[in-house]
DNA sequence: TTTGACCCCGTACTATGGTACGGAGTATAT
DNA sequence: ATATACTCCGTACCATAGTACGGGGTCAAA
């Protein structure tokens, strides 16, 4: 097996070496041991970086992905506080979630309002057209 | 009825005055006309504010957003481009929505090991955890 | 042994989305 | 008429998430 090097990791984890270097810095990964001059890497570090770009994706910053890697690696970590902060993100995932839902459906109606024609889309103002995403508000 | 200035405004909406003149800068909240010295704005202008912070907790950046606004305000776009665009905002959604579900089904998986006491959780990896997360992943 | 590709490290620069600051004018209440 | 609160404008600064750069060391093949 050969040695997994930081342009290798990166490559694995379609990342920059930089990138690598940087969540090293911020701490999101580890700084693996030098075994001779230069770090080699393994396996579950290009994952860990998968992980955190996937995790990115979903709208996570990188302190909050780093509190989700830390959730169940962290020793002191107590089950209750693990189940709790996981809860957390549960609730927040739903109403991101349900967000989305919401303005799918506005841009359903826009999109079917177009085929009716362009005076209907003119007349399907924006905030009409969003106006799910705007519901409960008395402004 | 009152005139809205650019500080009631920015209640009116949850905002800072900076961030109003920002928008403005971003060409995101038209320029009022200045009835004397100072901007008068109106109850469109919050809701449109109202509607940024929305799409932009949703994940879209100010640019997407301006899109999403200008999808049927802009007299050039056809009927078709409209939809086109309306449809690929409708795609993106549909992914994200499916990244957070499967993120979801992970954190709940977490959560349920919890219940079972601390020593399941320690055995459950941070990459077994959002292991969803990595499908189709082969490194 | 030298050339090219890679590594190390620190520092600087970029874009995004604001936030703050400072000087000047205006509006209003006392 | 003067305090103070608000407006205007430009510019500078901040955090986040990288990206680039430059000077040096190392390694492996020609």
């Amino acid at each position: 097996m050969e040695k997994i090097t930081i342009s290798k990791l990166a490559q694995l984890a379609s990342v920059g070496v930089e990138t690598v270097r940087f969540y090293q810095r911020k701490e999101l990964l580890r700084e693996p041991k030098k075994t001779d001059v230069y770090r080699t890497y393994n396996e579950e570090d290009a994952q860990r970086i998968i992980f955190i770009k996937r995790a990115q994706d979903l709208g996570f910053t990188l302190s909050e992905v780093k509190e989700l890697l830390e959730l169940n690696t962290k020793p002191r970590n107590t089950c209750a506080a693990v189940k709790d902060k996981t809860e957390n993100k549960i609730k927040e995932i739903n109403e991101k979630i349900a967000d989305l839902q919401r303005m799918k459906e506005s841009l359903e109606k826009l999109s079917f309002a177009c085929d009716s024609g362009i005076d209907s889309v003119k007349q399907y103002k924006v905030q009409d057209c969003f106006s799910p995403l705007m519901e409960g508000c008395k402004c």
